[in-house]
DNA sequence: TAAGTGAACATGTACGTACAACATCCGATT
DNA sequence: AATCGGATGTTGTACGTACATGTTCACTTA
């Protein structure tokens, strides 16, 4: 039976859906393989076949296995999925892909937010607004400069921090500001003069931009950034599989 | 009741998820609005509760309904998640979001292929390759310029159909190919003389870049291409979320 | 007026049954 | 020997029940 039960109510389905997801991601169960049949899954794990299905809809949307009608599912060969919080933050990011990060902050203040701002913020024009413009770099290298702006209720927080030293996100998530989902809308840009100064790059060059959304638990939108990377430094990869419907679109836009 | 109802077997929870999708892509169930409760939506389609929730899972799952226990599901705002066929094909694309795909086909060839191509295809260098260069546009406005290659058995069945009619992706899986997972690596590139010329515009202008691979259930990869977007055109939306993992990655790249 | 309580409603979880559709393999027939 | 069936195993679909858990709102109470 199951390992980890405890008194607090963690939904069986879910609790055979991580036990088998550690079965996979610990390699037990090896990439292509079949895994056991949901009759036997049901009877091992001492539940209904119901519940066994619902479990097994999870690892498929989360691309772990996949399958057909007739055959029992099958391990899927790896994703190069990342986590919230590694897709979420350029320093938590680094640090799991194995490289250094840095930053040099250019400026912050507190100032009336712009129409465009105001609008993507969800707040009155003139609300203040917390601004940053960082450098970024990997092992010493300029990556990506990075324009946010923060609610005034979260920005004014980063006053009280060191920016040069970490993880915005991880010292936000600290002091009880818990973001729970993101939005990245990526297209490329010409470099205009600030880029041009502080990526190191002629005016006009391609750069690639992600403009991010992140929202708390609530739906309230608590920072929109525009990030511009280098495209020899970093670039983004989407994999996607027939059975497996992940957070991402094309769009395209109007006029 | 179901207007579209026939004899061919499309299960009952799907006809109900296409109904409710309708409802909303079309506007007449309003973003932010509530929907109808379960209860209520199973008597409305004369099918069991369960079967409805079979139905919103789905749209759960594209994103277009969100909702908590206790609460019904609301509308949610726009786009996100496309489904694996509408994010591959640049034509299934297009109808999904509305428009007319259009395109031109400058070039289609067999070649031996070059060491990059080989490299990616996992064929050896100088084996032939059909090469494919094709102009996409949206209601007639010009938006991607498309260089694939196929593997040779897959690339030999497009010299058999009229290229500039309809989707290549519907046209192989009708002939048997069957697509199962793919590959983006977006990234931004100054256009060279071939992309200004097709895409009209000025030669170091930035476009939006997607290698694009394409692989089959054997993980034997059967096209590459090289798709450069007008950034003003349409650009890619990434979401994630806290508590889902989704099959993408910022990667860095060494040198 | 304000806070609290509970009924009504809604979704989440978990069980169960029955049958349909598909894949695979083995044996019989040609 | 090759092909065609059918048995068997497996997933997909659809129904149903029961109860748990969460939200909302109207009404009662302090």
């Amino acid at each position: 039976m199951l390992a980890g039960m405890s008194t607090i109510a963690i939904p069986m389905h879910q609790q055979v859906s991580d036990h088998i997801r550690q079965e996979i991601v610990s390699g037990r169960w090896s990439e292509g393989s079949m895994i056991p049949g949901e009759i036997q899954l049901s009877e091992q794990y001492g539940v209904s076949r119901s519940t066994i299905r619902q479990a097994l809809a999870s690892l498929r949307r989360e691309g772990l296995i996949r399958g057909v009608q007739g055959r029992r599912p099958i391990v899927c060969k790896a994703v190069p999925s990342q986590p919230f919080s590694v897709f979420m933050s350029f320093s938590e990011w680094a640090s799991a892909i194995g490289r250094v990060p840095g930053q040099r902050t250019v400026e912050i203040a507190r100032r009336s937010a712009d129409a465009a701002t105001a609008d993507l913020l969800h707040v009155a024009e003139g609300d203040p607004v917390v601004q940053l413009l960082r450098v970024r770099s990997l092992d010493g290298v300029v990556t990506m400069l990075e324009r946010s702006r923060y609610l005034r209720e979260v920005g004014d927080l980063l006053f009280e921090m060191d920016l040069d030293a970490g993880s915005i996100y991880a010292y936000l998530r600290q002091r009880g500001v818990d973001l729970a989902s993101g939005r990245h809308v990526i297209d490329a840009v010409a470099a205009d003069a600030v880029d041009a100064e502080h990526l190191g790059v002629v005016i006009g060059s391609p750069l690639l931009r992600a403009r991010r959304t992140a929202v708390d638990a609530q739906g309230k939108v608590l920072e929109v950034a525009d990030d511009r990377y280098l495209p020899e430094q970093a670039n983004f990869i989407i994999e996607n599989h027939y059975s497996a419907n992940t957070g991402m679109a094309r769009v395209a836009l109007v006029g």
